[in-house]
DNA sequence: TCTTAGTACTTTGCATGCAATGCATGCAAA
DNA sequence: TTTGCATGCATTGCATGCAAAGTACTAAGA
């Protein structure tokens, strides 16, 4: 349908910057480079509105740029439901229930994601880190885990579309992939959890903040 | 506009289970019923297959029926996320960020639902019990949490509607409330995560498991 | 120059028509 | 009795027209 071509095109433009955080996009616009008519164009937007990709700002609809408070509330849903999805992988791993071929892959995703960082291949590394991480997701067997989690990276990725790690952390970020998948690989589901959870607070407090909120008015 | 009447409408006529688990929308019906056009209801549809109210099924849409283990899922995603909720309630009140008012409407809330509970009033306990862990959410700040979790609540409301608290568990569900406001109250966090996990956790384990799935074709 | 009111235009929201798709039903044949 | 196929119909997907709502711009008055 011609909807999800629109959805999934949309996505993304959005998700690689070409409509960068706060881009206003009109029904027609879209409608007339998509060489399709207003309906598909309205229900992807929508579509992509219940994601939190956009948002509707009188006319029209304006890509998410979330403010540092809103990014603090992401990192935080991001870490609690992270810590989960280690902790229900590591379970499964303890008991036997993670074929051997699926946690090679997630080595093997981890080691690839370590070189990409180390060599300072930001282009790899980004899709990279985030497939590390989805791969742990799927590994722990919950689906709504997923799909929540994916909306929250989304949201994530999009507001921090500029500001790429600071290659300073690079080698500590390797080490915490490597604790949390070792703690997976060892079955160990609080540990898991517990450096699933520091590790993305750590990458909210190490990505972030490049000019302090001050306590400004914030109410939108 | 029509398309928000739709939406919360349906909303409303699925968690009332006036539509029940596995019912099967279709637009024209809906239009007729609310005495609109087709095109608001489709959107409508779609927002709310986005919310995971409903699901393409075919021809039209039906209202989401968990599975058992779906709904192992939702309540492990519930219970992270209430984890953080009531963690981040507690971090407020320790650090005197949270009204004394808010802080006496939760203790309300708690109040009132303890009472309808030990009453048996079930058709009141519901909703207060639901309003008790919203209001919790609200007093952590979280947004998004909060619109997650919102999310994850209608959909097990949705497939437990059949199978409501059993009266046995009701003293049991109060002393557990009464644990998670302590520690909410006295502003200790890792308390509050604790008690809010193992409460929704155990939610899971005592409504639930109506008839053993043993492993049988279940598809309806 | 600043403010205000009026007007015109952009853009959305909804309805409806048309075409395409997929499912069900019935019939025929094996 | 069952399987295969064809036909008809229910239902959706998309386009377009029209009306309403909000916005921006212009002009006039203070």
């Amino acid at each position: 349908m011609q909807t999800d071509v629109a959805c999934s095109r949309l996505r993304e433009l959005i998700l690689g910057g070409v409509y960068p955080p706060g881009a206003r996009l009109t029904e027609m616009e879209v409608a007339a480079s998509l060489r399709m008519s207003r309906t598909p164009v309205r229900e992807a937007l929508r579509a992509l509105a219940a994601d939190g990709l956009v948002r509707p700002a009188g006319r029209g609809v304006t890509v998410v740029a979330l403010e540092e408070d809103d990014l603090d509330e992401a990192y935080q849903v991001r870490g609690a439901l992270e810590a989960l999805t280690a902790e229900l992988a590591a379970v499964r791993q303890r008991e036997g229930r993670i074929a051997p071929a699926d946690l090679r892959a997630l080595q093997d995703v981890a080691a690839r994601t370590a070189a990409a960082t180390a060599e300072g291949r930001l282009a790899d590394a980004v899709p990279l880190n985030r497939r590390f991480h989805r791969t742990i997701a799927e590994l722990a067997g919950n689906a709504l885990a997923l799909r929540t989690l994916e909306r929250v990276w989304d949201q994530i990725q999009v507001s921090t579309l500029r500001s790429l790690a600071p290659p300073a952390r690079h080698a500590y970020v390797s080490a915490q992939h490597d604790d949390l998948l070792a703690a997976i690989t060892a079955g160990r589901p609080e540990e898991a959890a517990a450096v699933a959870r520091a590790h993305v607070l750590d990458t909210r407090t190490t990505t972030s903040h490049p000019y302090e909120p001050s306590s400004e008015g914030d109410r939108p």
